[in-house]
RNA sequence: GGAGAGAUGGCUGAGUGGCUGAAAGCGCUCCCCUGCUAAGGGAGUAUACAUUAAUAGUGUAUCGAGGGUUCGAAUCCCUCUCUCUCCGCCA
């Protein structure tokens, strides 16, 4: 959520840099409803006070034994009056909530301006793609050249967007999560979390995903309020909800490897073909709590991160700065790293790492004790893939794929593949 | 699934209708004392919002959440959520 001061103080600085996005602030409905919102608290307040003071005065007297039946009327006029205000105030406060509930992130100014993907800026590039003496292949011809997937299989059980893996494959997938998150704790200094994929909307509105995109998350049917994790950003993030963070705990840093639903909803007929985008995918998710003064080294660190495990597996890629239009509700920047994908003859992402710097924190109340100013502040959180492993996998069929149709295993991952070093059907 | 107990400030824990934003202890901050260490003495210490130049005052709200009773609710009533104990069941 935009720091409501900031709301009422600089609306128009709010709204420029809303626009940036393409979102029209609708200014005067927001002052208008600031204004009433302003009278009729003070209102309220007034008659609360008037109202306590007077049953004050009818404890004292009835103590002392006085009469108290005059004092009842005059309570009684301002209770009519305060539940009148009061009913207004719910109100306007009610549409006030809904407008700013809705509001995305402010924008970093370092954040190219643009309309959609195509003004994405080039952060860094890394590797070169590989040039085959073949003609790749993709990855759902290599996996089923070695009958390693069972596409119609997913879609008896479960329809589009699913898929089954088998065998060398389902362990490759295995290898890539488990090779992952040894790195981040490792090396990274990453806390490893196991988490539940089922969470309340409480949860998610707390990372931004309600109330506005409720159409992109799977509810569970029944009388529990509960839907799919969308990424595991959402369960580590808001396990600092009314959290009051000691400094010297700070930075957390956290991972996870956990599976994602999501609906896509509004991607009919992008990317049908294959594993890119499924209903259900894993990933390995990075977030990192911190103290808004490192925020943004902080937004390095996390992608260096995710960016060490593509060189690890040597898979080429580049990063990208989302321009304004293109980044997140919940985001402030975001890089994007994409991966090299031979068949698409493109890069596709694999990751995103975002600075959300105070929206998530103001919404889930995670703070920290500033030991300066001796009072709790909003701490900053971030959050990125590192790295998505359902696109991980596609990546090193198409990229590490034999003339013959055989994968080479990464040299990394072989420890988690039984030190062989090739996939193949024998 | 059955039976019972509970949810109070950073933590532990008192508090069954007004004098309680909340005892006490712990922790934390500041000061004093003590030639080190240990110990002792004193003061302070919730959050949000509104008003304001103000992190000065003042006001409002908050004792798991939401409703209700009442002039007045941490305290009484209802609903929900969660935690714990015992029994059953189960991976």
């Amino acid at each position: 959520m935009i720091n409501p001061k900031l709301l009422r103080s600089d609306l128009d600085f709010v709204a420029d840099n809303l626009a940036k996005r393409g979102y029209v602030l609708d200014k005067n409905k927001l002052r208008l409803l600031e204004v009433s919102r302003k009278e009729l608290q003070i209102k309220v307040e007034q008659l609360r006070q008037q109202r306590n003071k007077i049953s004050k005065s009818i404890g004292k007297n009835k103590g002392k034994g006085l009469d108290i039946s005059e004092i009842k009327k005059d309570v009684d006029n301002v209770s009519a009056s305060l539940i009148n205000e009061e009913s207004k105030l719910k109100q306007v406060n009610e549409n006030l909530d809904r407008l700013t509930q809705d509001l995305p992130n402010l924008l970093h100014e370092s954040v190219p301006q643009g309309k959609d993907d195509s003004s994405n800026k080039l952060h860094t590039e890394w590797g070169s793609p590989k040039t085959f003496s073949f003609d790749p292949l993709d990855h759902v011809e290599l996996a089923e050249g070695l009958g390693l997937i069972d596409l119609e299989g997913a879609s008896k059980l479960s329809g589009s967007r699913f898929a089954v893996l088998r065998n060398d494959l389902a362990m490759l997938h295995r290898a890539l999560a488990q090779f992952m998150i040894d790195i981040h704790t490792l090396e990274h200094g990453y806390e490893e979390m196991y988490l539940p994929y089922l969470v309340n909307s409480q949860t998610l509105f707390g990372t931004g995903q309600l109330p506005k995109f409720k159409q992109d998350l799977f509810f569970v049917d029944g009388e529990k309020d509960l839907a799919l994790i969308p990424t595991a950003e959402v369960p580590l993030t808001n396990l600092l909800r009314d959290k009051i963070v000691k400094a010297e705990n700070l930075p957390m840093k956290l991972v996870a490897h956990t599976p994602c639903f999501r609906s896509e909803a509004g991607s009919y007929g992008k990317d049908t073909r294959g594993m890119i985008r499924q209903h259900q995918f894993d990933k390995v998710e990075l977030v990192q709590i911190v103290k808004p003064e490192d925020s943004y080294n902080a937004l390095d660190e996390l992608l260096s991160h995710a960016e060490i495990i593509l060189r690890k597996l040597n898979l080429p890629y580049r990063v990208v700065t989302l321009c304004s239009g293109d980044t997140g509700f919940s985001a402030s920047k975001t890089f994007d790293i994409e991966v090299w994908l031979p068949s698409q003859n493109c890069f596709r992402e694999i990751s995103s790492c975002s600075n959300c710097e105070d929206f998530q924190s103001r919404r889930i109340k995670a703070r920290w004790k500033n030991l300066e100013m001796q009072k709790p502040e909003l701490v900053h959180t971030l959050n990125g893939s590192g790295v998505a492993v359902g696109r991980a996998l596609i990546a090193i069929l198409e990229n590490y794929q034999n003339e013959d149709g055989t994968i080479t295993i990464p040299d990394i991952l072989r420890p988690y593949m039984k030190n062989r070093e090739i996939i193949s059907t024998n």
